[in-house]
RNA sequence: GGGCUCUUAGCUCAGUUGGUUAGAGCGUCUGCUUGACGUGCAGAAGGUCAAAGGUUCGAAUCCUUUAGAGCCCACCA
């Protein structure tokens, strides 16, 4: 036992006085370092690698604190445990970050070269790139530390090139000039994942084009007038009445007077706009297509920046595309060919990162072949996976939405202009242009340019799951992992393609069970968001509350699969229940400086009260495991928080009082050393939700040895024999006369410090029952008696076979009685009418299970009984 | 246009395979310095389970439709 002096323990739980300890405890006793142990199973998670770009933020608490509880419990339970940390290097978003970074200083990107610009990068990471890993450790996360990873760590960067190559080798990885979705601010391809399509309120222009040798006009609508510039067709539908006679002809296309064809394509709904379409094959997706089909010419009419290039006419040139619309539709007007224009809501694709539209743009890219007949491909394995069950999506229905994307999956633009990435390991022959493909440099490198793109940061990622493990042997033993723990926002980004990778490189799932965490949002339902500015900053919150609080919280209102609403003071209920938590483990320690341990007793002196709270305690572990073995995290904390506050503290607690300061040392030291120990499993099952508050009670509980956490103790195990029905009805009768007795007290307005007399009429109450009654209920003398004759003034309760009265000489006022009477006259009467109601039915007395009819015959049979006593009480009061 | 999720007390949410008088936390009201805890204790009030229809002896729970909220996917210029 500590030698603490605990009337001096604050009353009130400080979580900043003990949560740095300990976490520095465990971290310097490596207490979380897993290695290869083959008499042990391996329980693995992946971190979801924070970008080294990011900030913390309740996302990432809600997340980790998952991770935590899932990695802590196995752990506890006797697993070897491996949670596996790190970062990723966010090629887009970090290059976005230090290019911004050294703009500001002056220095631009294109100046300083290749070489120098990583290093920068580099040197921002070592600067920046730990931060949200360090502000997890305030969370108290139980990550193996020895194990942090890098996406590009030398081991993980070759990894990456290797997978490139492979798949290169296998015809998976192909280059081809082809549209893709292009960042004008980052000058890059992006893939279709990070396009973010976005309402606008923007207009829709009609404009006349002449056709070639009449008078006549045909009209065509359109979003983007400045791409009319690189228009080659004019398409209608083959259907369309209106333009038969057109189609074959030609217009001549304004401003650029170029004469482009009208031809006939299903793609055009005669329904829409003019019924006739301009077509610009190299800047819209539909446009291309058609363009194929008709094989027209593709006129690239903008730079890399989204500016116009020497395609357009020169007043025109060398322009934002912004700008240009502008001119285009002025001109348009100027020339009386603008027709109408017209207010119209359209999406439009923003870069994820960029945070601009994006141009569809024709460019050179590498890209991964998804799908291909006959199944030998990327996508079918990972498909099967899932479909036959070795994958599991917890909640279950993002199963269909995983489905629905890898049945339509495109092929991957894993290409991007940049430079802070997994560079490309390809090699051009600068004579022939040939293309060498290997994760090492050509020997003659000298004839050889290496091509300059880098690789997209998912194309890193998706290995992730074995990447992180360096050895044969390592893999071997970690793989498959056990649990990724993610948002659903990344479901195509990450998790599916590492589904895809791992069936690929490693021939096996990459996790059994992935769990889609909620979204935070705040008190509103809005999103958490930087412009909003209503998110909490995490530390903010744990310096107020503690992580404990907040950890308990964020769970305790995230069920599996809702979308949470937080606010900083909703930390109150984690804050309060530390806070309890901490009393009942105070009121223990401090009846230790009187009362002697002794672990001997601890199975003596038991009495109905104690068998109740173990049988509570093992029927909650029960649903506690179950709960956690289906994922149900946010019900398996109220399991635990309703077994401490309501089981053990409000009931048990107060039960044990009355032994705890009887005159019995040996009495005294089995009811405190049986509390303790009670107290302690809990503290258990708790502790991977609050970990700090549970480590320091269960230091301070008992004499443990350097290096000795609550967090390597092993999990108690249910002992369903110590499950006993008969005690918890036991309990359950004596508290609901003590209930019966407060409610009387309540409503008649007694002072709780007011001692009153009962009787009670029955023959069940047990003598060894009356302490507690007396105690709990604050009752001076209890009258126990089947024959017993209610006195005038007395207040009654009726339940079961008893009936309980408190005298109130002088003290009752009759209507208040009387009121309280005819309320549960009332109140019986309903139930009673409802029973009858079910029982007069003969269909459900004959289709009903005999037990559900014979249930509710038993509570017809009670509650009338009931009814009449109280009927009588009644009676009697007038 | 397709898909998913949600609608239960003033608020935020539980409610297992249909079967006690539909629960909890917060908030509200009443009382309380009861020798762990006022970040607490005891008691109370508060719900026609979004609406309609159906299946069933029995529906918050299963089915259909409707209304509303949110999210995801899709090439209508």
């Amino acid at each position: 036992m500590s030698e603490t002096n605990f009337s001096q323990v604050p009353k009130a739980y400080n979580p900043a006085d003990v949560e740095d300890k300990w976490y520095k405890y465990w971290y310097d006793h490596e207490l979380y370092h897993s290695e290869v142990d083959h008499s042990k199973q391996p329980y693995v998670i992946p971190i979801p690698p924070p970008n080294i770009t990011g900030i913390l933020t309740m996302g990432h608490i809600l997340n980790n604190t998952l991770q935590d509880i899932f990695i802590r419990l196995k752990r506890m339970q006797g697993c070897n445990a491996c949670w596996v940390p790190g970062t990723d290097h966010a090629s887009i978003a970090t290059e976005t970050k230090v290019t911004n970074f050294l703009a500001e200083k002056g220095i631009k990107k294109k100046e300083i070269g290749r070489d120098e610009f990583l290093k920068h990068c580099w040197q921002w990471k070592e600067q920046y790139g730990g931060i949200i890993i360090q502000q997890l450790k305030k969370l108290g996360v139980s990550c193996d530390w020895r194990r942090e990873r890098f996406t590009m760590d030398d081991d993980y960067y070759r990894e990456v090139i290797k997978a490139f190559v492979d798949l290169y080798k296998e015809g998976k990885i192909y280059r081809g000039y082809r549209m893709v979705n292009w960042d004008p601010a980052n000058k890059s391809a992006i893939s279709d994942e990070e396009v973010i399509y976005k309402t606008v309120n923007g207009k829709l222009w009609y404009f006349k084009y002449t056709v070639a040798g009449s008078n006549e006009f045909i009209i065509v609508a359109t979003t983007r007038p400045e791409t009319m510039l690189g228009d080659t067709a004019v398409a209608v539908n083959p259907d369309d009445e209106r333009y038969k006679h057109l189609i074959g002809k030609k217009v001549k296309l304004p401003i650029v007077e170029r004469e482009i064809p009208i031809l006939a394509d299903e793609y055009v709904d005669k329904e829409f706009g003019t019924g006739a379409v301009k077509v610009t094959p190299a800047h819209d997706v539909n446009d291309y297509e058609m363009g194929m089909r008709h094989k027209l010419p593709f006129i690239n009419i903008f730079n890399d920046d989204a500016t116009t290039n020497e395609n357009v006419p020169d007043w025109l040139q060398h322009q934002d595309r912004y700008e240009v619309r502008k001119k285009v539709v002025a001109k348009f007007e100027e020339l009386g060919l603008l027709h109408k224009i017209e207010d119209y809501q359209t999406k439009i694709g923003y870069s994820e990162r960029g945070n601009v539209p994006i141009e569809p743009y024709l460019s050179e890219q590498w890209f991964m072949k998804m799908s291909a007949s006959g199944g030998d491909d990327l996508v079918t394995p990972a498909i099967k996976a899932v479909q036959d069950g070795r994958i599991k999506f917890y909640p279950k229905h993002w199963e269909k939405t995983y489905f629905h994307w890898m049945e339509n999956i495109k092929d991957w633009c894993i290409s991007r202009q940049l430079w802070w990435g997994h560079r490309i390991p390809v090699w051009y022959h600068k004579q022939t242009g040939n293309i060498y493909c290997d994760v090492n440099p050509p020997k003659d490198i000298e004839n050889y340019k290496q091509d300059e793109d880098v690789l997209d940061t998912w194309a890193s990622s998706w290995l992730w799951a074995h990447a992180i493990f360096r050895t044969e042997e390592e893999r071997k033993y970690y793989y498959p992992t056990n649990t990724l723990v993610t948002g659903p926002d990344i479901i195509f980004f990450w998790v599916a393609r590492m589904i895809m990778a791992g069936m690929h490189f490693m021939k096996d799932i990459p996790f059994r069970d992935v769990y889609f965490t909620s979204i935070i949002r705040d008190a509103q339902g809005r999103k958490m968001s930087k412009s909003l500015g209503n998110s909490p900053d995490p530390l903010e919150v744990i310096k107020e509350y503690g992580a404990d609080a907040l950890r308990f919280t964020v769970i305790y209102l995230a069920p599996l699969g809702q979308d949470v609403l937080f606010s900083t003071d909703k930390c109150e209920l984690g804050r309060n229940f530390a806070n309890k938590i901490w009393n009942a483990g105070r009121f223990l320690l401090m009846n230790c400086e009187n009362i002697k341990v002794d672990k001997e007793l601890k199975d003596s002196y038991k009495d109905f009260a104690d068998e109740w709270i173990i049988s509570r305690l093992n029927k909650t572990l029960l649903q506690f495991n179950k709960a956690m073995d289906d994922f149900e995290v946010n019900n398996a904390i109220k399991i635990v928080y309703s077994f401490i506050w309501n089981d053990y503290c409000d009931w048990y607690v107060e039960m044990i009082k009355s032994r705890l300061y009887g005159d019995n040392d040996e009495v005294k030291s089995a009811v405190l050393t049986r509390a303790i120990s009670i107290f302690e499993d809990a503290l258990k099952m708790l502790h991977p939700f609050m970990p700090f508050i549970t480590e320091e009670l269960w230091q301070l509980l008992d004499k443990r040895n350097e290096g000795d956490s609550i967090s390597v103790s092993e999990f108690p195990k249910v002992r369903e024999s110590l499950i006993n029905e008969s005690s918890e009805l036991e309990m359950d009768f004596v508290k609901d006369i003590i209930t019966a007795i407060r409610n009387i007290r309540g409503e008649m307005n007694i002072a709780p410090s007011k001692k009153v007399n009962a009787m009670i009429k029955s023959s069940s109450v047990k003598d060894y029952q009356i302490d507690y009654i007396k105690k709990l209920a604050k009752v001076e003398e209890l009258n126990i008696d089947a024959n017993i004759q209610k006195l005038k003034a007395s207040a009654s309760a009726v339940l079961r076979d008893v009936e309980i009265f408190i005298p109130l000489e002088g003290l009752i006022d009759l209507d208040v009685e009387r009121q309280r009477l005819q309320k549960e006259i009332q109140r019986l009467e309903n139930s009673i009418s409802s029973v009858e109601k079910k029982l007069s039915n003969e269909k459900f007395v004959s289709n009903a299970p005999a037990e559900v009819v014979e249930k509710e015959r038993a509570k017809q049979k009670d509650w009338q009984e009931n009814l009449k006593k109280l009927k009588e009480i009644l009676e009697n009061l007038n």
